[in-house]
DNA sequence: CCAAAAGTGTTATTTATACACCCATGT
DNA sequence: ACATGGGTGTATAAATAACACTTTTGG
């Protein structure tokens, strides 16, 4: 939208008014698949409140008023992504979740978070390293969560839900899995989101749809680890 | 979270840091759909930027640091369609969007945005006042909009896009429709959505389905409008 | 009677689900 | 050779889509 130049004799002379504002933060649900079990990625608080609780990484948003307006929600999570966990620059897939604003749910000011989950791929998650101070660690969302601070719990919950929702109508499963892939590769990703067990026949069937939708192909290779070695495949992500 | 003595003490002494904060507003994409058309509302702005100019209903979020924090962003949303709209409280369905904060979206300051949808039935659609500074209207989304202020012509869109979405795995639809309502209007609000037109026969057959999973049940009378009455049916929110 | 919308039925095509079976390879 | 996971085929049920048909009403 462009401004007038009404707007730009208005803008000269306009000085924020002083409103009180909200702290806003963005907070990161990090998923990964180790081993066939669904992974988040939490840090341990090393400052109260909730001090030694673990909680999802996350910070604020750089803003401003003036010249630079600062960072965008996007750049903000990415920026956090990488100096909370250590995890490598522009490598994982990171979309907006949910944004939590109810007052009280930190308990030192107002403060309105928005939440993105990221997908790791499996060999990139060894690479998580922590902050200078903090520790930060994979756990598996069954079994033996922790108890967290804030609100982030329920924040969790909002990311599992959608990421199995997302899981079967859209691509996002392809996050999960290396660069290349068998087809019992990314089963194994889909039972480890969704919590159950699919027919090695059928989740074949609609993987040769995607394939033959051009949304997958082969690549190079075969995958050696098991008995009879599988065909390896390779997510094409620029779709016409 | 419960907090520990620790973190009560720690919060006894604790200043709120004057690291800058961002203005946060909540910005509604209110659809209705009036004689088979899907409309948003907005309302005509009198203060600069972008004077004249139409834009989606909004405002700034209540917040405070002290012992009231302000208000939650439903409520802010709740509180924004009444007063800038004039539609009665409490009746009609809103549902966070999507958050929009890049720098530079609002020339003044930086000003993070918490997107909600609000889904009017016809029949509450004339009640719409404005506020009483500023007009209020209905728009057709296909036909006649005119330019937004902000980037609110990209929220828009994506208000769009995510009503289109839900409306075939989500019971969405009958809030788009009066308390009773017979099948042909329901196709109706389904065809204005998704702008194209629906089988009688065959979108009977999945609004049967819905009878028989109780999602919707029979209404008293009938509808007199067209040639033959048809019956009418009524959405059944409390589902178990 | 007739136009028009309500409502029903038929058929073909695709998709989901369960499950039986063959294939290739490391041990 | 054989156990094991890779890979294929088939039968059934269910959902989708196209479309012909009957019913009920107001004019």
């Amino acid at each position: 939208m462009q401004l007038t130049p009404e707007d730009r004799a208005f803008l000269d002379t306009y000085e924020p008014s002083d409103f009180p504002r909200p702290s806003v933060t963005v907070d990161l649900v990090v998923f990964t698949v180790i081993d066939s079990d669904l992974k988040v990625l939490l840090v341990q608080r090393d400052q109260p409140p909730f001090r030694t609780h673990w909680a999802l990484p996350g910070g604020f948003v750089q803003v401003g008023d003036g010249a630079s307006q600062g960072e965008s929600l996007e750049q903000a999570a990415e920026r956090e992504l990488v100096t909370e966990t250590g995890l490598p620059q522009g490598r994982s897939y990171l979309e907006q979740l949910y944004t939590f604003g109810r007052p009280g749910r930190d308990p030192r000011m107002r403060v309105i978070t928005v939440a993105y989950t990221a997908l790791v791929r499996p060999d990139l998650a060894p690479l998580v390293a922590g902050d200078d101070a903090a520790d930060a660690r994979w756990f598996s969302v069954e079994h033996g969560l922790p108890s967290l601070a804030f609100d982030h719990a329920e924040i969790l919950e909002k990311g599992t839900e959608r990421l199995r929702n997302k899981l079967d109508y859209s691509p996002v499963g392809f996050r999960l899995v290396a660069e290349t892939f068998t087809i019992a590769e990314l089963r194994g990703v889909h039972e480890a989101v969704m919590g159950g067990t699919y027919d090695p026949g059928n989740f074949r069937r609609r993987f040769n749809r995607m394939l033959s939708d051009g949304l997958i192909e082969l690549a190079e290779g075969k995958r050696q680890t098991s008995r009879r070695p599988a065909k390896v495949y390779r997510f094409v992500s620029e779709l016409r």
